[in-house]
DNA sequence: GCAATAGTGAACCAAAAGGTTCACTATTGC
DNA sequence: GCAATAGTGAACCTTTTGGTTCACTATTGC
């Protein structure tokens, strides 16, 4: 059902599946149209484009020899959810303070 | 200066790493307390403190032969705010209805 | 009908991830 | 002083990532 929070973040991960979901997140997209600007093989490109969709972040449709992807967020939803558990962390006076102490002690190296 | 999102989406796409920042969460702790409960080696487990370490995500304290570990949070700061770029996606009105042609699309099938 | 286009599958490769064991260095408790 | 403890480094192994090329299928434009 939900897929899991390791293969969201892996896909994650990489700079070229990040680019891809910041394209679709304009619109669905064909693959090979998506590829051109990549400097890599169609090939080497659909793997990534299953990664993806092993993650559950893009969704395909074929019309014919076309594969069209669109964006399929929900996963990110989940993502999301556990990064914002450490929101406090970075978010406190406390966490202001702990890096006012950084600071310093970089200062003094 | 800003560890990046690759390191810190790959440090997290790991079960016992999200563990052991889980665990930090709470407080510092030494590796080796922290260690014990994990069906692992203490060299295995160190492998993973140091993809950590290497994503900022933790800092060590040394005191003697005593390594403790720190939250270090603020990466996961960059990372949520790369994710919640998506959070129209489902958040949205457009969402839900993107949602309500899926199950429909699916019970058709 | 046929050539071009869209994409996949298989085989291969190098590098990294995730783990192990063993030997080792420091440090500490007693 | 010495044994136990905390952790690292090196060597090794298997699986996965991220890429390639080549051959192939299916579709489409003309």
């Amino acid at each position: 059902m939900t897929a899991n929070l390791d293969s969201v973040f892996l896909a994650i991960a990489d700079p070229t599946r990040r680019a891809i979901l910041s394209r679709l997140a304009e619109g669905p997209a064909r693959i090979s149209d998506m590829a051109a600007p990549f400097p890599m093989s169609l090939t080497g490109f659909c793997k990534h484009v299953r990664m993806l969709e092993r993650a559950g972040l893009v969704r395909r449709t074929r019309r014919g020899r076309e594969n069209t992807l669109e964006l399929s967020a929900k996963p990110l939803r989940d993502a999301a959810g556990w990064v914002s558990g450490y929101e406090r962390f970075w978010a406190s006076r406390l966490d202001r303070l702990e890096a006012f102490f950084a600071v310093k002690k970089e200062n003094l190296q």
